[in-house]
RNA sequence: GCCCAGGUAGCUCAGUUGGUAGAGCAGGGGACUGAAAAUCCCCGUGUCGGCGGUUCAAUUCCGUCCCUGGGCA
């Protein structure tokens, strides 16, 4: 059974990824599956920069707005959802091409996440209490569990040491004998990643005046809605860039322009991120997202890749 | 015009009883296996406003000039 290899497109926020994500999917007869954290969740649209009514009429998207946003959406979910969805599309001979920022969603559907053991609500609480409590003690304890894992996570990084501790306890195994079992249903079929780039200042400047798109078209109204839609204040979908600040000045810690200034500030920290991520990537096609010529490069590159 | 207060990192400022300086923020680099737009780690040489003077040594003291606030005319 010889697939195509699964196209990505990717690159930090704002560099135009959606854009000609779209304009592929036309040209090559395929259909979008996002690889966004937070354009998952129904009614977060202005400040995840939702693909508009016009894109997804054009194309066909997956993975947009399929949870509920009093949900944790997860990197598990995101995989299995992305497995489903291009399998469905290619069972209809068209293109899946995975469009998104979220690198850990892209490497994990790519390469693969070990196979998690039951979720053990009480014992996480348990453990955030004891982390609270004495830190020291918890990574002492993670260090005698599993000294792997302890070296790869900092002693200050509450999330992973946590979910180490916790993955350990309830699989009876070290978390880092789990890593070795990694494995995606997608990872045989090498995927061709075409990343995208802009000059730092370029990216900059077009996240400043997209961030202040966001607020005057109503992100904090939009917060605002989902409050009174009965999402809690403290919901994971509220912890994304440009809600966060935006529920400041819900709650009135903020103004506005503080709050736009703030939104500016963590997107272009993310883009910096997100470009560390690409630059570890071992195969990625980097393209220039400004030239004219962009969907041709895309397409000669895709081309030359075996698609 | 006079009087005060300032002029030190991209920004806001601290500091040096004279031995060429350091915080916060911003910025940069990195890690990343179910919260990932999260979580975390590392990175600070800059004519100390200009020019003179005193001094072994001036960003620090003195003089003068320039600039920015505020006050008085």
């Amino acid at each position: 059974m010889s697939h195509p290899p699964l196209v990505v497109v990717t690159g930090p926020t704002g560099v135009g990824k959606s854009a000609l994500g779209v304009k592929l999917a036309a040209v090559l007869g395929g259909e979008v599956i996002s690889a966004d954290a937070f354009a998952v969740y129904r009614g977060l649209d202005i400040g995840t920069d939702k693909p508009d009514a016009a894109a997804r009429g054009r194309v066909r998207h997956h993975l947009i707005d399929v949870a509920d946003p009093r949900e944790c959406y997860s990197a598990g979910r995101f995989v299995r959802e992305a497995e489903r969805a291009v399998d469905d599309v290619r069972t209809r001979g068209r293109l899946p091409l995975l469009v998104g920022g979220t690198m850990f969603y892209v490497r994990a559907l790519c390469r693969g996440l070990f196979p998690e053991p039951p979720k053990d609500a009480a014992l996480r609480a348990q453990l955030e209490a004891d982390w609270e409590r004495d830190r020291a003690a918890v990574r002492a304890r993670l260090e005698s569990l599993d000294p792997e894992a302890a070296r790869r996570s900092a002693p200050g990084d509450r999330q992973r040491t946590l979910r180490a501790l916790e993955v350990c306890l309830v699989a009876g195994r070290p978390i880092s004998h789990l890593w070795t079992a990694s494995s995606s249903r997608v990872e045989g079929r090498p995927a061709v990643t075409i990343a995208l780039a802009r000059p730092r200042e370029e990216l900059r400047a077009r996240i400043r005046q997209r961030v202040e798109r966001m607020f005057s078209a109503g992100l904090v109204e939009e917060v605002h809605r989902l409050l009174e839609g009965g999402v809690p204040p403290d919901a994971h979908a509220l912890k994304a860039i440009g809600y966060r600040q935006a529920l400041g000045v819900v709650e009135g810690a903020w103004s506005v322009a503080e709050a736009r200034e703030a939104t500016t500030v963590a997107t272009c920290r993310l883009a910096k991120r997100q470009m560390t991520w690409l630059r570890s990537e071992p195969k990625v096609v980097w393209l220039h997202a400004s030239s004219p010529t962009l969907l041709d490069d895309a397409l000669r590159r895709l081309e030359a890749c075996g698609e």
